[in-house]
DNA sequence: GGAAGTGTTTACTTTTTTGGTTGACAGACA
DNA sequence: TGTCTGTCAACCAAAAAAGTAAACACTTCC
């Protein structure tokens, strides 16, 4: 029950291009020095965020990548399921359809399902620039 | 970002001994012909059950395993603490204080805290019982 | 009291996922 | 042209997940 590697290192490389947002593209050098992850690594990381839009990149010399939108504009959630694939806490929820012949009675499956619904409401209404202000928002499921 | 077999199997297994229970032992064989999961990796799962005291066993024939409390008291999430560990979504939250020198500057370490938060919030309130009911608890945080 | 049924414990194997590394290549800019 | 960057594809090792196997111990029943 963990979220990998990737999908951490992604959402810590998207603040990192926001906090150091000078208007500018940013080397992936300059985000592995600050982030203490590999150049290679963070590569596959910010291939899957840039073919799904949420970078603009330049190559060569002064080259880099910068947010294409505003941090405001980003959900963490989509950001995670760029690089987790979707948040389903058990394969069967995987497909759109429920890939599993004894669904029908399956008595596990609605809880399941409600645990994905609480994890996704969690991740979605979280924004890059909600983690920014450092201001939690008030979360009415995580009171008492 | 997944709960793994045992997990899932410990939730079944517990259903299925709630399900089946006539008062006496029930035996591994027979749930693993209805669960459709071999005996031997039902062992593995079992033990830990029962060494968390949520199953009384006995050997011998006649033997095998039966709840040691009504279904009404049993947590899910205690029973996905037993078999899948901290139900924690990164590996910093695992111990009791968190484990990263850079956790007093982290930036996502609130929102990885409150995701932990609405996931045990979600699965304590779960019981047993109410997976047997199948009539699924009002949720005020999957609603829309 | 012995045999059969069942749980207990430990160890091992296989498969999949994670977390990388390596190297060749291509566009940009000086 | 040469160097600095991103792009792409292949490869690899370690760890975790998932499942198997075997030896053993206790109980009940005949």
């Amino acid at each position: 029950m963990k979220i990998s590697t990737k999908g951490r290192y992604a959402l810590r490389m998207m603040l990192d291009l926001a906090q150091n947002d000078t208007g500018g593209y940013i080397a992936l050098r300059d985000i592995s020095a600050r982030q203490n992850v590999s150049v290679k690594y963070l590569e596959q990381i910010v291939t899957l965020l840039s073919r799904a839009g949420y970078l603009k990149s330049v190559r060569g010399s002064q080259g880099g990548y910068k947010l294409s939108r505003k941090p405001a504009e980003y959900r963490v959630g989509d950001i995670l399921r760029v690089t987790e694939g979707k948040l389903v806490p058990v394969a069967c929820l995987e497909g759109d359809t429920v890939d599993c012949e004894r669904a029908e009675e399956c008595i596990t499956l609605p809880f399941w399902q409600g645990l994905q619904e609480v994890i996704e409401n969690y991740v979605d209404k979280t924004t890059l620039a909600d983690l920014l202000d450092r201001e939690r928002k008030s979360d009415p499921c995580s009171l008492k």
